[in-house]
DNA sequence: CCAAAAGTGTTGGTAGTACACCCATGA
DNA sequence: TCATGGGTGTACTACCAACACTTTTGG
């Protein structure tokens, strides 16, 4: 196999020594929550360089599988996370971004809801937990450019497409949505436009349920995503500012 | 080397073999012409798999060179192609896309105004040219793929960023930039209405030149990019649905 | 004078934005 | 009855879309 690798590179393409360069992918995974707002996903690393870091989830690709199998196995692994929706977000390739070897990491994109599970360290981790996205942890690599990049991704994306479906409940009170939109695009939301506009689209359907209190106020009532539509929309890439 | 590798991968993630992934870069390089309008620069390989078949520019990456880096020197090895504009596209990683060895290609998406040098065929190429993207040849690889996201990408960002700077010469009469948006995002445009919208932006500007006469018909004025606006705006992100 | 391409304004519809008061519930 | 959060409508503005005739040039 070693020699193989040596002659394919020398007829591909001319060059000189063997390519030696890993593949990996790394998993940055937004969950939401009413309680604790917009997270990512981190695991704590066992083993050095960075031992006890947290960092993302992932790790190398093995030989015969694809790129989102890879992904959705480290996730399995490290933290016992089944992934909603996944994307590839960026592949990072600079040649020192890992210490010891070069190491050209995949990164995707994904999206949970996280009370459909609980969390639990496994095989490459020590620990894996959810950081608020304003309250980061120090991450090892380069991981924080992944997560920059995955958040600047989240914010653009939540412009064009409705995000949600993946985030929320199969019901949840408007203002979960709002809140969502809020927390995501990092700024205030004016409540009465936002309804008007979401509900042009015509994917939420309004039941006759009404929201458990938590605390006081008027119970809202609970929306449900009509699937059917939801997903012809965001086949067909609407327009969606906020 | 190779020891430090397999201990590597053992350490790394308990693989059990040594991950064998080579990377590749793979280049889509738009250009525009006003006579041969939206075109795709390919080269044709010299070397077996798919020898003499059209394939995008693009190899292995070296060792100690960064992807941009390896995308620029190919695209010079290849075709003599010096790059305007270049981003990541996306990473094909499927196990089977290159029959021999398994390759992940980072592709990447560029624009190039292709007047502004010859192409030539050198180190691994037999030829070099460009191909009107509604009359694209049979690919290697799985580089067709390549090319659709490509496509798509390049439809996507023409709505919310205006290119045009990259694809078109220092002056140029203002029908040039309409025939381009046309013929990218392959419909018809209402000059009038374009034409406003696009001036509202401010980063055209109209000099007192007047366009040189290809047939017959009134010649127009020449617009020049303000440079300083067109950059500012580009970073900032506007929207420019056409 | 004819063909070809450039230049130019108006109107109606639709969506965005800004803004404030009342209602239902739990404590 | 008070505090909390939910629910709702209007008026203004800005942009989008549709649309046709005139001007300048070369042949």
């Amino acid at each position: 196999m070693i020699l193989s690798s040596i002659k394919f590179s020398l007829y591909l393409s001319c060059v000189k020594v063997t390519q030696n360069i890993k593949v990996s992918v790394d998993a940055v995974v937004f969950g939401y929550t009413s309680e604790e707002g917009l997270s990512i996903l981190f695991i704590k690393r066992k083993i050095d360089p960075f031992q006890g870091s947290w960092a993302l989830p992932g790790g190398l690709v093995l030989n015969n599988e694809s790129l989102e199998e890879a992904v959705e196995r480290e996730l399995e692994e490290e933290s016992g996370v089944k992934i909603n929706y996944l994307e590839q977000l960026y592949s990072f390739g600079h040649p020192k971004r890992d210490p010891r070897n070069r190491v050209l990491s995949v990164a995707y994109f994904g999206l949970v809801r996280p009370t459909a599970f609980r969390l639990k360290a496994d095989t490459d981790a020590m620990d894996a937990a959810w950081f608020h996205i304003k309250d980061l942890p120090e991450l090892a690599f380069d991981h924080i450019d992944i997560v920059n990049k995955a958040i600047t991704r989240l914010k653009a994306k939540i412009t064009y497409e409705p995000i949600g479906f993946e985030l929320l409940g199969k019901k949840f009170p408007f203002s979960e949505l709002e809140k969502l939109y809020s927390a995501v695009l990092d700024r205030q939301i004016d409540r009465r436009n936002f309804k008007k506009k979401i509900m042009r689209f015509g994917f939420l359907i309004e039941t006759d349920e009404k929201q458990k209190l938590a605390g006081s106020g008027r119970p809202g009532n609970l929306f449900k995503f009509d699937e059917k539509k939801y997903f012809k929309l965001v086949k067909e890439g609407i327009n969606f500012e906020v």
